[in-house]
DNA sequence: CCTTGACCTTCCAGTTGCTGGAAGGCGCAT
DNA sequence: ATGCGCCTTCCAGCAACTGGAAGGTCAAGG
């Protein structure tokens, strides 16, 4: 199979597969003619690779799990920590937007958003320490 | 004021100060020696660049932001409307999040996490439709 | 047989927003 | 003069690709 097939079983762009055999990840075979000779294991892992990124695996992280993955001695404590660390990652940054969003949305309610210049939006990030000021 | 003297009053580390100036945001003079020279609205100026940041701007959007606060003509409806904006796309990456930590956090659920191989969280990544699978 | 076009290849650069480090200059105290 | 702590510039690297240039390959059509 050529990298076009497998980009579209994968669903992966062409770029990103052979970005992904830059840094390891797979290790397709060659023809004759230099081209990439995928196999169903290959379309497999990438699929894989593609349904780690969507959950916000890092590529560290995916390289884990498809190690883990492959090991049929695993236990599945190992994969649930990755999993587990990767969920506290997600509700961090969760929290962190959230409370910029509260910040933010304060803000925008304040400001009448007409053709004058007074704005509660830029005095708060002047410094003006009116009311909402919460930052970082 | 020295590049340090600036840092800890506006909080941001002197590498970023001197990227910031890289890029355009700020000018500090120079003095006879080389260093930069800054001055009391540079550090305001700073600051409110922080501020921005903390609150997930973009650097371009920070860009903006700066340039609306200098204009005293500006209508602030152009400075919600950027914030506006924004907080669209704070809305969009935190769905985004929370669809990953909901299947996450089903597929840790139904992982025993114990020394045996059997995981259904690999399974799901493997394409074993089970039950959870829901992916982006 | 030759050309056309769609593939494939490699390599380099750019994205975002810094951060670290090397190599060297400046200013003050000893 | 020497040491220290500033300051300067420039180059490299992080994550995870993405775009594009320059060129090789392959199947089809004239």
């Amino acid at each position: 199979m050529n990298i076009g097939d497998v980009a579209e079983r994968s669903g992966l762009p062409a770029k990103t597969i052979r970005y992904y055999e830059d840094i390891g990840l797979i290790r397709p075979k060659r023809g004759g003619n230099g081209y990439r000779a995928f196999g169903n294991a290959d379309v497999h892992k990438l699929a894989f690779l593609g349904r780690a990124r969507s959950l916000g695996f890092s590529i560290e992280e995916c390289r884990a799990l498809l190690a883990l993955y492959e090991d049929e001695g695993r236990a599945s404590s190992e994969v649930k920590q990755v999993a587990e660390e990767h969920l506290e990652q997600i509700d961090r940054k969760v929290a962190e937007l959230q409370a910029m969003r509260t910040t933010l949305a304060k803000l925008i309610q304040r400001c009448y958003g007409d053709n004058r210049p007074d704005c509660p939006i830029l005095d708060d990030l002047a410094g003006e320490d009116s009311a909402t000021t919460a930052h970082g």
